[in-house]
DNA sequence: ACACTATATTAGCAAAACCTAATTTACTAA
DNA sequence: TTAGTAAATTAGGTTTTGCTAATATAGTGT
């Protein structure tokens, strides 16, 4: 398989990982499988269109599994692995807020910035 | 720290890894650091500017720092740390290409659809 | 001062992502 | 068949990204 391909996969999961709903919805997923429905009312505030739309980004990167439950559709992970992805990522921020003392300050400047 | 702010900082990790070009400005700086002129040169098929804009997006989400060195500028990666988190991502998509029997063929499946 | 080099920044445009509201699909149950 | 529910899809408009080409900045050497 090509570099350049490998990356583009790679840079893919990264990408699906890169929005606050979606990275909030594997989060969600982490002991087990939900419906839908359960999804969008932990996520709160988000539409059902809304949520339905990231599912399919997350799924179409190969990172959700679902299956039809009755009435609802459940999502799952479809590797667990993705929550070690996740972790080594909360390591690092960890590790970035601590380290220097930019806290929160720093990273709100730099939202600002643009 | 807000669940949402910690969660948006999570994911703007992620996003700042979610795209070919930075990912591997990332994986050229695991050995150590590089000027934007090597960086630029190893990428082969990138322009100096846009290899400076991706630059400054890592930075700004806080995976890069840089020294001025003589003429040149030093980019290193702030926390190797992120290096574990690219390694899980690289672990996660083995196993999805060995695990389903998708290969690339799948994969290329689904990048079309849209 | 002038020219040269490495990098950063800007402007402008095209493409992609995101969101909401509306509609559709697929089931289930009466 | 009709009504009801969960989820997916579509249409649309707005915002964000990403790219190129051009220009600016900062430093070096003469």
């Amino acid at each position: 398989m090509s570099q350049e391909v490998a990356q583009k996969m790679l840079s893919g999961i990264f990408k699906a990982l890169g929005h606050p709903t979606r990275l909030a919805i594997v989060m969600l997923l982490k002991d087990g499988e939900l419906c839908v429905c359960k999804i969008v009312e932990e996520l709160g505030s988000e539409q059902q269109s809304n949520v339905s739309q990231h599912l399919a980004v997350l799924r179409s990167e190969g990172l959700l599994a679902s299956r039809k439950v009755g009435l609802n559709v459940h999502y799952r992970l479809r590797y667990p692995e993705v929550l070690e992805l996740v972790q080594a990522a909360e390591r690092m921020l960890l590790r970035e807020l601590d380290d220097t003392r930019k806290s929160l300050g720093n990273w709100q400047e730099r939202q600002k910035e643009e």
